[in-house]
RNA sequence: GGGUCGGUGCCCGAGCGGCUAAAGGGGAUGGGCUGUAAACCCAUUGGCGUAAGCCUACGUUGGUUCGAAUCCAACCCGGCCCA
């Protein structure tokens, strides 16, 4: 009777946890290894790599870190590994190389910063974090050690990742240290005794190895599971910083809403399962414009996103304000104040010293464009003469305003 | 090491002595339509200047020319072929 109940237990387990995963190495597995922690009353050691390269998160990399939350839920440990070691190497899923080397306060700074923005998803306490940097064994490791660790794989078990084997077709440098990645990476798993590796479908590979070294060492291989890729705000490619599709965990409420009222319909789906709790048949009746009125269904996921990371108060009023600018074209609760000279101006300069627009040039093309207005009457010679006056208005295009403040 | 082709604006890519701030596309931005969706249409897309105009920009540094992204030399970087 009991054991039937456990079964049932772990089932339930392993279908929340395989909610918007794309794969996992492999289910079977990973119940039995739930099953086994919750038999003797133990905590399965959840890994995470992080690259201390780039500390600032964005909702791409809370995929992966929503994932870990389920598993603390569930009793288990997060194991975060900062590969400050690793990152001394250069990263080859980096297509084009080049990392900038970091200095160990830096690589400390960054995962500070990291850890401060990862806190909004990740349970801190201290029975459920446990944070290790990898030089801490990486370092130890002598030329036999790693000679050692080399000869677990083989060339051609290396060349089975897609990144080496299409660079080597397409006769491009792959570099010998940097096969060494994957299997420091798998050594790091056989330190922490990891049971189970979340990471990015792009760290498949990675991940994999662990298993393999993991086996070669003599322990139990972790289960691998794999989060698909957050598709940025242009709905292409995948969000990242330096592309600028991104939404980072600190953008103010009102940004956070309305970067997300921007994506197209088509990714609600993607974002709701990957992004929200929502069960897949509230998310079924969302996305479907027959039920719900797309619009409707983005306001609850913007809602649903800037609750997220402050709390329901802040969605609301980021959800009211946006309808009030951009449905209603009022004017925002906020405008940044500028103070500026009591003499008149003109125009085109106006907007410059506002910090509305980057240069004069753009000034006065948005002028022409007819994208300027000034108390809400529009502007159209760059030339005019404008005298400021308290609490003057001006607007370009949709979205930027500033507010006078006239001072001598 | 030898040969050969190439490095142009945010990206791709044309130009190959003056008419070139540099075709075309992508992207981005603004306007229209709308739900800050998609699709579509129009426009803009180096800086300064009210303007005339000036300055900066075609890998780097020099040179030839009244005049160079365009010709020459050296150098740096990348592709391909041979060794």
């Amino acid at each position: 009777m009991e054991s039937e109940f456990m079964a049932k237990k772990i089932a339930e387990q392993v279908k929340s946890l395989k909610r918007g995963t794309a794969e996992i190495f492999s289910e079977q597995e990973l119940s039995e290894k739930l099953a086994e922690a919750e038999n003797a009353g133990k905590q399965l050691r959840i890994k995470l790599g992080l690259d201390p390269t780039s500390p600032d998160i964005h909702l791409g990399h809370t995929v992966v870190l929503r994932k870990m939350r389920q598993f603390q839920n569930l009793g288990h440990k997060a194991v975060l590994i900062i590969g400050d070691y690793t990152a001394r190497i250069g990263d080859p899923s980096g297509q084009n190389a080049t990392r900038p080397m970091l200095t160990n306060e830096q690589i400390r700074e960054n995962a500070k910063t990291y850890f401060k923005q990862a806190g909004k998803i990740l349970d801190t306490a201290e029975d459920k974090l446990e944070i290790r940097y990898n030089s801490e064994w990486l370092e130890k490791l002598t030329a036999m050690e790693i000679i050692q660790l080399v000869a677990k794989k083989t060339v051609a078990q290396m060349l089975q990742r897609d990144s080496f084997k299409k660079r080597l077709q397409a006769d491009e440098d792959v570099y010998m240290h940097e096969f060494l990645y994957p299997l420091m990476q798998g050594y790091d798993s056989v330190m922490i005794k990891s049971d189970v590796e979340l990471g990015g479908t792009d760290q498949t590979f990675n991940n994999l190895v662990g298993r393999d070294i993991q086996r070669a060492y003599g322990q139990q291989p972790q289960v691998v599971i794999t989060m698909p890729i957050l598709v940025g705000l242009d709905g292409k490619e995948k969000m990242s910083k330096s592309k600028g599709n991104y939404i980072g965990v600190t953008d103010e409420p009102n940004d956070m809403f309305g970067k997300v009222m921007s994506i197209s319909d088509e990714m609600m789906e993607n974002y709701f399962t990957l992004l929200t709790d929502l069960p897949d048949e509230k998310i079924a009746e969302l996305v479907n414009s027959d039920k719900t009125h797309p619009k409707e269904a983005k306001v609850l996921l913007g809602k649903t996103i800037v609750a997220q990371f402050y709390n329901e108060t802040a969605a609301q009023i980021a959800a009211a304000e946006f309808e009030k600018v951009f449905a209603k074209k009022q004017l925002p609760d906020e405008i940044p104040e500028i103070e500026i000279a009591a003499e008149p101006i003109m125009a085109s300069k106006l907007l410059v010293a506002c910090k509305l627009v980057s240069s004069g040039g753009e000034a006065k093309r948005m002028i022409k464009q007819s994208a300027v207005s000034i108390d809400g009457s529009k502007v159209n010679d760059p030339n005019a003469e404008i005298t400021p006056t308290n609490g003057m208005i001006i607007q370009v295009g949709k979205r930027r305003f500033a507010k006078l403040k006239v001072v001598n």
